[in-house]
DNA sequence: CTTCATGTGAACGATACCGTACTTACAATA
DNA sequence: TATTGTAAGTACGGTATCGTTCACATGAAG
């Protein structure tokens, strides 16, 4: 495996553990691990396709870009995912902009080398597919969500969304992200991460959150989390037959 | 073509019309058309596949039903599309609980049928999926909608959807049905009704809307239509190969 | 015609969230 | 230590939407 970056390499995006071994060899062969900054953003919505970014940890938000400037999350991708779904529904181009928004590294795997992949070994189709099926049970739950939950209850699902994504309690991640990707004011994350951190749920310091009661943050969550939770479960668990 | 009722048959499925005759003529000889009346649920959240289903015309919303009772529209299904999605995915499960909202005729096909079609003519698998593409910039744009916009934004954006997908300036639907997909109240419907059609832009007796001025309705939808629109549009205007 | 169910209008206070601005606290750097 | 920039707390009025309830109008059913 190539890489740009010094850290540990061992490839943890849940999707390509799940391949087949001699497919994992193949894909492991030709992926360059990069490191994902916080800001950086990956490509712009309807750009051709170059690479799939599959994560190891941290979490990618695919943001929308709306006319007066404003931006918000149309989902997020950690490690359960990849970034660069449009791909196998084919037609070439984007449909989202990805930006990072919890540093971690990834894998890049070149169009050219997945198309190869694919060709030889089904099992990664598959396994793309399944997860195409669980990234639109979560935009379904999220278009709901949206519209019927409130501020600490959809802050609350992001921060467990999040834990789940990196291998530690604390990570980087600013009140000012949060309200960015939520499509709410500062002000109300902040009166939220309060209320959050007086119920013991977590702590912070200038832009690194702690979780340190996940069951109060399950607690004041809405069911959305456990639902998208469950799909990831349920399309990892299933292994490709070759 | 079987049916099950009287009416005009036609098939006006903007997915089954783009594939190519030979493909046409095997769905349509094993289609069953039947009515789709105002409120029927077509299944059930996590239920096997059985049939998938291509509507000629009307809306049928894929709804999130909440453990708190409420129930809110995740996604709409026009002409444009075809209710069954996951089937595409693999699994064999339904993800979602289709309901109709605005009447019409639909093409029910069973997915031992389904099945056959796609063995047989790889341009229903490409239809398919090209859809598969669109709907999920609908949802991935309604994510976004449903943060940031107001209300008579969003009910301008569902009135512009549902007059795409029937054929009639005028179509049964009630304030009430708008305000349950929408996740709002009933009397804040009320009120951006009767702005819009204070507006000229509508009008409406007793669970019928007429469109009198779309112009006026999209002035004062958000950008997500147009964003919405397009990806139907080209979806639909590639053609298959084969 | 009368009765009834349904669709719509309108009002009330309550509240969640907004836009904005200012302040405070901490950490990195000089 | 002093400076500077960023993260986070707080406050203010404003407003969109909520939850609820009552009233009214219309079409359908008996």
């Amino acid at each position: 495996m190539k890489t740009e970056m010094i850290g540990d390499f061992d490839t943890r995006n849940k999707i390509l553990l799940a391949l087949r071994p001699a497919a994992i060899a193949f894909l492991e062969s030709r992926a360059v691990v990069k490191r994902l900054s916080q800001g950086q953003v990956l490509y712009k919505d309807g750009e051709p396709f170059t690479h799939a970014i599959f994560p190891h940890e941290g979490v990618i938000c695919l943001m929308a870009q709306m006319q007066d400037g404003r931006s918000v999350e149309k989902a997020s991708i950690g490690d359960e995912g990849f970034i660069g779904i449009a791909f196998i529904f084919g037609g070439g181009k984007t449909i989202s902009e990805p930006m990072v928004q919890v540093p971690g590294y990834a894998s890049w795997i070149s169009i050219k080398d997945l198309d190869e992949a694919i060709e030889n070994y089904p099992c990664v189709r598959d396994a793309m597919m399944r997860y195409a099926k669980s990234l639109t049970v979560q935009l379904m739950e999220s278009v709901a969500c949206n519209s019927l939950h409130k501020a600490e209850q959809r802050v609350s699902r992001w921060l467990l969304h999040a834990h789940d994504r990196v291998n530690s309690d604390t990570f980087q991640l600013t009140q000012q992200g949060i309200s960015e990707v939520l499509g709410m004011r500062r002000a109300t994350v902040s009166s939220v991460c309060n209320a959050l951190m007086n119920a013991g749920a977590l702590k912070y310091t200038r832009g690194n959150v702690t979780i340190t009661d996940r069951s109060i943050l399950e607690g004041r969550s809405c069911e959305c989390y456990n639902r998208i939770r469950l799909a990831f479960a349920n399309s990892g668990s299933l292994r490709a037959k070759d």
